[in-house]
DNA sequence: TATGAATGAGGTTTCATTCAT
DNA sequence: GATGAATGAAACCTCATTCAT
């Protein structure tokens, strides 16, 4: 039992409990998944995880903020890449798919058990969402201002519509079906698109 | 004490619980919700309750019952309906954007607390989900073979589009802001026509 | 719909509570049965049970009463009887065993739920118990005066041998085995008497 | 603060809960004892009893392991011993009758609360149960091969006389009465014994 | 850093009984 | 004689969290 030895099995306890957590709120919900469930089956006590979180919410909300988080960047190295912003918005929204696809537990629990948050956090994951479209629909403004995107269409339509639609993929989409995350990112992006590109 | 009078107050006790049932789960979610104080937000006892709903469970699947055979109902009129199926498409799919609005409340339990049903039951909504689809989807096979629809895009991401954009109403939609239910019913069937209809 | 069909339905409704009654309490305890179970696999309602019996517990004290009050009956028949008191017993010793075969249901719940009953009627059916096992071995003092009977075994132990046994009987006696009723009661008589009768 | 102190005082809680739920499932039942009255009563929380047993079933399973334990240990050791199987049999069945008085709590809850516990267990009590008196019957099948006991008598007949009033015991037997548990232990194995030896 | 026994409030449900009709 | 909706107390059990070690 050498220190690195300890150490790596000490660090893996929030993980191992994440990543569990995330499989059991994902497959049976938020409040189906009793404390004592869940940390057997990541194979540590009670006290550990207490070690490490605040409360049962502390776990749910680190799982938000591991996949807001994660969007968030992925999304802001688009915006802030070269090129023309057609093909960058085209880029960021098939990378949304995918990865949607990619951490469907996460992106299932992110609809599903909001509500279980407490209220302030509830608060603080709703801005973070409302401050992701904004960042993406500034793009479709951005194409707008370029003159490469339509104007007629109002911006709360089109957010709708590529929002709703890769929201709905966790109540259809399983994995090992037809179509595969990239693919399926290509068709939304492709549907985006045409949506907001001018004819012609 | 006449009879209409005791039919009205007998029948009222289970009525009351639906709606304060309804209320409060889209307010708090279902397990914040608990039984106490739903049933003294009715004005009836606990025994009341469990006189007219077997569990607690039964309530939330009453209210599912409710929404889901509304619809139906409502999209056989339109299937049903003569005239061009474009038309009645169009109708039904303005109908279900509009009634889900209306009954807000019901959509959100339904997109958020399926998953707190017996997995029984659970299947049995989502089987009847399923069939509402399919009967949506089989007016759009009708003008694909009539000609006035394009045969081109899968029929799975006609769906997704529309019904993620329906689903996510929920999400961000707020009673007494810009558009009202049959303007915004008007819009999405828009959008899903013209991605239907065949150019020129 | 004429009065005495009508007669013999709410007649019908007291003798169909206590034998739906014998069987539930029986099959599945007294406190396992709910009223509500009972009534309704009577084929009567809640209020028709409480017109005819004052609650729960008062079903089980008529269903004491009538296998005791029988049981009593039948032994002062014995009792009273003219002839030898070694055949008498004899013979009441094998009509107790094939009267609690016939009767096995109350038989086991006289056994399984004296406790369930209220304090009072707890005393009172244990005095009628009481009795009857008086009674019976006042047989055998009789016999014993008469120099049939030998007078070593005290009446205690050969009361708890006899009663002993037949109480035992719902323990592992099955309808369609091996033995009847009449068969085991002639055995079960045959033993008592073997214990009795002087030797020689 | 010592570790025996430590050791005493967890084991404590589980030991606290069997002795009160003995002398209280004895004394008014299984259902009449709420779970409430019972920690209460041990002087421990609910929590800390939920902590131990699965549930109010769990301890009445408890109960009745460890008093069949116990008595299939002593029976093993009997039929194991050297020496005549008479003088074994004889000595194992007056201890029966010793540790089922000295054991009357238990021994009364066997009889009277079998079929509260699920059917599943209710058959691995039976089951154990018949196994012991097939254990006991062996060794009167044991004096038989060996010519010392009377082979007429069916097996079923003695095991029903014996244990039937062993079973007895509970429903007239009272401490501080006439006779001891030691005493009346050898009054009842020797009845048994002039039933099954051999005569002259 | 980690344990796991213990807490105690609160959860859902059951049920014998009553009573206006 | 009979109904069945309604009561309300009490039942069993769960669970997130704490804390002495």
């Amino acid at each position: 039992m050498g220190e690195g030895d300890r150490g790596e099995r000490s660090s893996a306890v929030p993980e191992r409990l994440l990543a569990e957590a995330t499989r059991m709120f994902a497959e049976r919900g938020f409040e189906r998944t009793s404390v004592q469930e869940l940390v057997s089956a990541a194979g540590v006590t009670k006290g550990a995880m207490y070690h490490y979180f605040d409360s049962k919410d502390d776990l749910l909300y680190a799982i938000f903020q591991r996949l807001l988080a994660m969007q968030r960047e992925r999304l802001d190295g688009y915006a802030k890449a070269p090129g023309p912003v057609a093909g960058r918005l085209r880029a960021a929204a098939a990378d949304l798919v995918r990865t949607s696809i990619e951490n469907m537990d996460e992106s299932v629990i992110v609809f599903r058990s909001l509500h279980m948050l407490s209220p302030e956090r509830q608060r603080a994951i709703r801005a973070e969402r409302r401050d992701y479209q904004e960042r993406f629909l500034a793009m479709v403004e951005e194409g707008r201002r370029e003159g490469v995107f339509r104007a007629e269409v109002p911006l709360t339509i089109v957010a709708t519509q590529f929002f709703g639609a890769v929201h709905h993929l966790g109540m259809w989409y399983r994995r090992g079906g037809g179509l595969g995350g990239a693919e399926l990112g290509e068709h939304f992006a492709e549907m985006l698109m045409s949506g907001l590109l001018a004819r012609d």
